[in-house]
DNA sequence: GTAAGTAGTTACCTGAAGGTAACTATATTG
DNA sequence: CAATATAGTTACCTTCAGGTAACTACTTAC
């Protein structure tokens, strides 16, 4: 394989890791949820109207476990939990912009 | 609703208008393989290694569907076709660039 | 003591995504 | 006339993402 050939299959890789972190219909979602401050777990059930319990519990375990966000528990009463954007997920504001930006421009053109 | 609240389900909208289109394991490979060129189906086989000819045909149809890439057949002898970006395909420029730029900081930090 | 708010969990089900292998059709080469 | 190259198609199968509905556990308010 030559080299423009081992080129290819890097990008092929880095594209791979990007999307399986914002793959799937709600990661992308919860991740511009909380890029406008830290929410509670009902905050975000709240605003994203029509997931689930289930999915949002799955999704916001999977990203913590990416390290994009971080949960910390309040000892307060009753308990809270607040879900926040760690350094790495607040990185990924360039490339939310631009799925932002591309969406609108595609739905100008279509 | 509040203006915030509608300016959110906007915001979910339009990504997932985006996320529709990059959608799936080939399709982001498939729309970078064209961004290096016009390519026929059985160059962009031997570029994604491991695509099977059912997927690349099938995605190949979605990405058309969408605007996003062009089919043309050259009536030489054997037949062949080209694939080629359309403006709209090329506008994801930016977006494409800032899911490498993402995966590979993210594979630094991970 | 029952309703409502905190933050989830569990069991079950369905449809779509993706994989495999074989096949089609046309033309050129040896 | 068999092999190779063009560009796909078809049938079948498996896995998993995501949906639904009900339930847990704790606390406060009425």
């Amino acid at each position: 394989m030559n080299q423009k050939g081992e080129v290819c299959q890097q990008r092929l890789m880095v594209t791979r890791d990007t999307l399986e972190v914002i793959q799937g219909k709600w990661r992308v979602p919860i991740i511009l949820a909380l890029t406008f401050g830290n929410k509670r777990f009902g905050e975000i059930q709240r605003e994203i109207v029509d997931i689930s319990p289930k999915m949002l519990s799955q999704e916001l375990k999977a990203l913590e476990e990416n390290k994009i966000i971080t949960r910390t528990l309040y000892d307060s009463m009753p308990v809270t939990v607040e879900y926040s954007l760690t350094p790495l997920g607040k990185s990924m504001k360039k490339l939310l912009n631009e799925i932002l930006n591309w969406g609108t421009h595609f739905r100008k053109e279509i």
